[in-house]
DNA sequence: GTTGCATTCGCAAGTGGTTGCAATAATTCT
DNA sequence: AGAATTATTGCAACCACTTGCGAATGCAAC
């Protein structure tokens, strides 16, 4: 089912500024910032505002059609949830951004929700640190980012 | 070692805004604000600046003297690192916070550092979901908070 | 197609946090 | 103790994001 069948589905409306920002989200490469979604609605749609822009985000976030990762720049990062999830390793010294297969944080829930009783939600976790390259000293400017 | 020791010690100047500063982490009770330090810091030095309190907090970080956690609050709070390395389970329903013990994520770091060469830095980590208290029903006001 | 109405939007102001820069003050050297 | 040096501060402007509010609009009912 596709983003805009799930929003009418549950009684949002289907409007331009929203359909623009799905289209962007579906568009982008990886990982698309707010600011940049708001350049591609603003070309198409002059009077758009950003407040439109976080408002639309912060919807799909709820209905978990889009996830959202602080990849530490500063601004956060939107990815869209049907496009698969994962988690990402983020080197504080080189920038590198590594995926990492949602299943790696599956022990970790499962002991969170025996030992407690609580139902973690980890999506889409930007978990930072130091990589590989980096720690043997052959630091190298990083192929991928975000 | 106190904080003051290694700040001078690393070659930083130990002024009245930090000493400051580093005394209402000291005194705070749990996890404080950076507002809440900035309006000690004004009680007692009426010319002082937010920005001072930020950059403070910026290179306590940097030292490893403080950890900063994230409660989902739309502010972050700050802890003195010394006072004991834990990370949270915060509630999305309640808003109730359970501290986790540090070696509950030994695991995932251990994981992360034989299958990618990565060091995690997994620090005052909260993580977000549902309490068994609001899973079961029995939603009741949270005693702990931050 | 027109009407009615709740939802959504644009705008402007606000919040938490960061930054460039000139003035100030902690430390070092004498 | 006083002068020189340079880190640190206060200030103001800025950035990412949020929010209150009145105007606009998507949608449902006729």
């Amino acid at each position: 089912m596709s983003c805009h069948e799930i929003l009418q589905e549950k009684g949002h409306r289907l409007t331009l500024q929203r359909m623009l920002v799905i289209e962007a989200l579906h568009n982008a490469v990886r990982h698309i910032s707010a600011e940049e979604i708001y350049e591609e609605l603003h070309r198409r749609h002059p009077y758009a505002n950003i407040s439109t822009v976080y408002r639309t985000l912060e919807l799909l976030k709820e209905l978990e059609l889009v996830t959202e990762t602080d990849f530490g720049e500063g601004r956060v990062r939107y990815h869209v949830a049907e496009k698969g999830h994962h988690h990402h390793l983020v080197c504080h010294s080189c920038g590198r951004v590594a995926d990492l297969e949602e299943t790696a944080l599956h022990p970790l829930k499962e002991g969170l929700l025996d030992e407690y009783g609580f139902v973690a939600d980890l999506r889409h976790l930007a978990i930072s640190g130091r990589c590989n390259e980096c720690r043997s000293g052959h630091e190298t400017e990083p192929k991928l980012r975000y």
